[in-house]
DNA sequence: ATAACATGAAAAAACGTTTTCCGAAAACGT
DNA sequence: ACGTTTTCGGAAAACGTTTTTTCATGTTAT
C-alpha cells in the first residue's frame, strides 16, 4: 500500500470512471454552460466524500486566479478596541466560510509599507484595513493603486473608498446629551491627538457643545500629544494611562475644574479614574467620567464606567459583507458606500449629577 | 501599451535573454547542483528589481510544495493574555520574514474541529497551537496525524510534542515566596478550573505551600467551575469578573478569612479587587492580592497589581523559532523539546504585610 | 589527441487544479 | 428518415512557478 501523498481530483476521476474536468465541475457546482447528469454528480460527490478529498488551494488559486482568502491589516493591534476588532473580523469571515489572514502591523511607518508589499502579492482576493493612522489618506491612495477591493474599517479619516465605521458623531451626541441631561455644563475632553480619529472626535465634541451654548475653554481640552505623529505612541497603553492620569490631576486641580470628563477612549478613562482617586475625589460624586469604546476594561474597574460602546461585532460583520460583495462585483457603484453603525450608550456607575458648588 | 496583468518570471527571462529556469534559480538563490555566472545573476536580479517582479505565491507553492506560510490556531482569543499572544506570535513571524495566518477559534468545540479541517488543507507549512482547552490531549493527537510540524504554545496540558511555555511552577513559587516573605500564612486561590492550565496552577500552588508547612483549607480554594467544561466559559471575561468578585466577597466574609489572595489570571485579580472594595476593605492594607499574566489591565487598576508577568514576546519568539526549525528538519530529535521561559515578578501596590489581627 | 570532467544555461516536465473547446449520442421537429 | 438541437462528458490547454534533465562549451588529465 503505497502511501499516496494526498488524494486529488485525479483519484476521484479514476475511481468514478469520469474525467478530471467533470469532477472539477461537479465539485465546484458549475452550472453555467455545461450540465452534468444527476447520477454522475451524485456518484462523484459521494466518492470525493469517501476519499476525504481536500482540494489543493494553490492549484486552484493558480488556475482560477481567486484564492478565497482575504487579508486584514490592523494598524493598531495593541489597542484594546482594535485588538478585539481584529479578532471579530476574523470571526465574521469564518462565519461566512472565508479564510482571513490578519497582518499585524508594528508601530512603525515602514512596517505599514512592508505590509503593503505583502498585499501587493496576489495572495488575497481583497482585504480590510482596520483602524486609523496619521496620513491615512496617503496610505489609502497607495492601496487604491493595487486595484484590489478593500474596505476601510474604523478609520477616522474620511476617504472616498468603501468603509464601515461607527456613527461617532451620534455617539458623541449621545454621551453629551446624557451628561448635559444630568446637569453638567463644565465638560472636559481627554484624549490623544496622535490619532486622527481622536482629533475628529474633539471637533464633534466642540461643535455639539457649542450648539448647546456650552463653552469649552482651552484648558478643558487635555490632549496627550500634538501632531506631528509620534510613532511610538501607538498602542502604548501604559503611557496613555500614565499621561491621562497626570492630565486629570491637573484638570481637576486647576482653576474652575470641570464637573465631567469626556474621555476619547477607554484607556484614558481609566487614567481619569486614577487621577481623580489620587486627589481623593470620588467618581461619580465629585466628578463624572465617560469613556468611549466600551471594551472589557470598562467594567472591571471601579467604579464601572459609563461608556459609549462601539458595536464591534456588527462593524466586523458589515465590513466582511461589504468586502465580499465588492469582490464579487468590484465595479458596482452601489457598493462604493459608507456604512455607519449605531453605537450604544451603556450607563454604569461613573456619572452623576454635578456637585452643587 | 497593453496592460499585462502582472510581471512574471517569463518577462524577466525575455528581457534578460535567458531561460525562465535560470531566472527562477537566480531569484531563489539556488546554489545546489547548477551554477550561474556572476554576470547573468547580476543582470537578472537587476531586471527583476526594475520590473517590480512579485512572485506568484500559488504557482510557487504548487510546484515546490512549500507555501512559506505558517498557521496559528488560538484556542482562547478573547482572553487578555491569549489575545495578546496571538498578536505577538504574528509579530515574531513577521520579524523572521514569514507570513502567519491566525485562525481564531470560536468558543465551541466543533469550531476547533472546523479549524482542523482548515489545517488539513495544505495551506500551511506548519502551525502553532496557542493556549489551552479541555481535552487538549485529544486535539493534539489528531493534529499529530496531520503530520505537519506544529508546536504547542502556552498549553497547560503536558504532551509529548514540541512546546514552549512559561515556567509556571517557578512563577508560582516566586509569588508564593514573595507572599510568605511578607508574612502571609493564610493564602487563598482564586481561579476557574474550566482551563486545565488553572488546574495545574492549583496543583503547584498546593504543593508549594505544603512543602512550606502552610495549610490550604478547602474553603481557601475558590474556583469558578468544576469540570466538565462549560464551553461558554471561555473568553467570557465579564462573567469571570462577576463571579470572582462574588467569590472574593464570600472568601473575605467567611470564618478565618485569608490575608492574601492568589489569583490565577489577571481577570480574577480585578474581580478580587472589586470584591474587597465592596466590603469596604482596602488593598493591600486589609488584604493582599496577586495576579498572574501581567497584561495591561494590571496597571490600569487601583491599586496597581503586583503580578507575575509571563514574558509573552519571548514565548512568541521561541515558538516561531522552534517551528521554523521543525519545518526545516521535521525529524531532528533534538527539536522534540519543551522550552520553558522564565516569568518575571512585577511588584506594584497590591501586596503588603498581613494586618496583625 | 582523446577521454573525462566541470561549468553555465537551455529545454522540458512537473505541480493539481479550472476552463475552454469539441464530439458523441439521444431527443426532437418536420 | 433526415437535419437540428440538446445533453452529458471527454480531451487538452492553461495558470506561473520549480525542478530535473539534457546539452553545449570549454578545460584538464592521460
Amino acid at each position: 500500500m503505497t502511501r499516496r501523498s494526498t488524494v486529488g481530483i485525479r483519484d476521484i476521476a479514476e475511481e468514478a470512471g469520469v474525467s478530471i474536468g467533470t469532477v472539477s465541475k461537479i465539485l465546484n457546482n458549475r452550472i453555467d454552460g455545461v450540465r452534468i447528469g444527476a447520477d454522475t454528480r451524485q456518484r462523484v460527490t459521494e466518492i470525493a466524500q469517501r476519499l476525504g478529498y481536500q482540494p489543493n488551494p494553490f492549484a486552484s488559486a493558480l488556475r482560477s486566479n481567486r484564492s478565497g482568502i482575504i487579508g486584514a491589516v490592523n494598524l493598531n493591534p495593541g489597542g484594546w478596541f482594535m485588538g478585539r476588532l481584529g479578532m471579530e473580523v476574523q470571526l465574521a469571515a469564518q462565519e461566512r466560510g472565508i479564510e482571513l489572514f490578519v497582518g499585524t502591523v508594528k508601530q512603525r511607518a515602514d512596517s505599514v509599507e512592508a505590509q503593503l508589499t505583502i498585499l501587493q502579492g496576489q495572495l488575497f482576493d481583497g482585504f480590510v484595513l482596520l483602524g486609523d493612522m496619521p496620513n491615512y489618506r496617503g496610505l489609502a491612495r497607495k492601496l487604491k493603486n493595487l486595484d484590489k477591493p478593500f474596505v476601510s474599517v474604523a478609520a477616522g479619516t474620511n476617504i472616498e473608498t468603501p468603509m464601515v465605521h461607527t456613527d461617532e458623531a451620534l455617539g458623541i451626541k449621545m454621551i453629551l446629551d446624557y451628561l448635559t441631561g444630568l446637569g453638567h455644563r463644565k465638560i472636559a475632553f481627554l484624549g490623544s491627538l496622535a490619532w486622527p480619529m481622536v482629533t475628529e472626535r474633539l471637533r464633534v465634541f466642540r461643535e455639539r457643545l457649542s450648539t448647546q451654548g456650552i463653552p469649552v475653554p482651552d484648558n478643558y481640552v487635555a490632549t496627550m500629544d500634538n501632531p506631528p505623529y509620534q510613532p511610538e505612541e501607538f498602542a502604548a497603553i501604559e503611557r496613555q494611562h500614565r499621561v491621562s492620569t497626570a492630565h486629570t490631576v491637573s484638570l481637576l486641580q486647576g482653576a474652575n475644574p470641570p464637573t465631567a470628563i469626556f474621555c476619547a477612549a477607554d484607556a484614558f478613562a481609566l487614567g481619569a479614574l486614577k487621577g481623580a482617586a489620587q486627589l481623593g475625589l470620588t467618581v461619580p460624586h465629585d466628578v463624572s467620567v465617560t469613556s468611549f469604546d466600551g471594551t472589557d476594561g470598562t467594567f472591571t474597574c471601579q467604579p464601572e464606567l459609563t461608556t459609549l460602546r462601539r458595536p464591534i461585532e456588527k462593524v466586523a460583520q458589515e465590513a466582511i459583507n461589504l468586502l465580499l460583495a465588492l469582490i464579487d462585483s468590484p465595479n458596482d457603484p452601489a457598493l462604493q458606500k459608507r456604512i455607519l453603525v449605531e453605537p450604544e450608550l451603556i450607563v454604569r456607575e461613573s456619572c452623576a449629577r454635578p456637585p452643587r458648588s
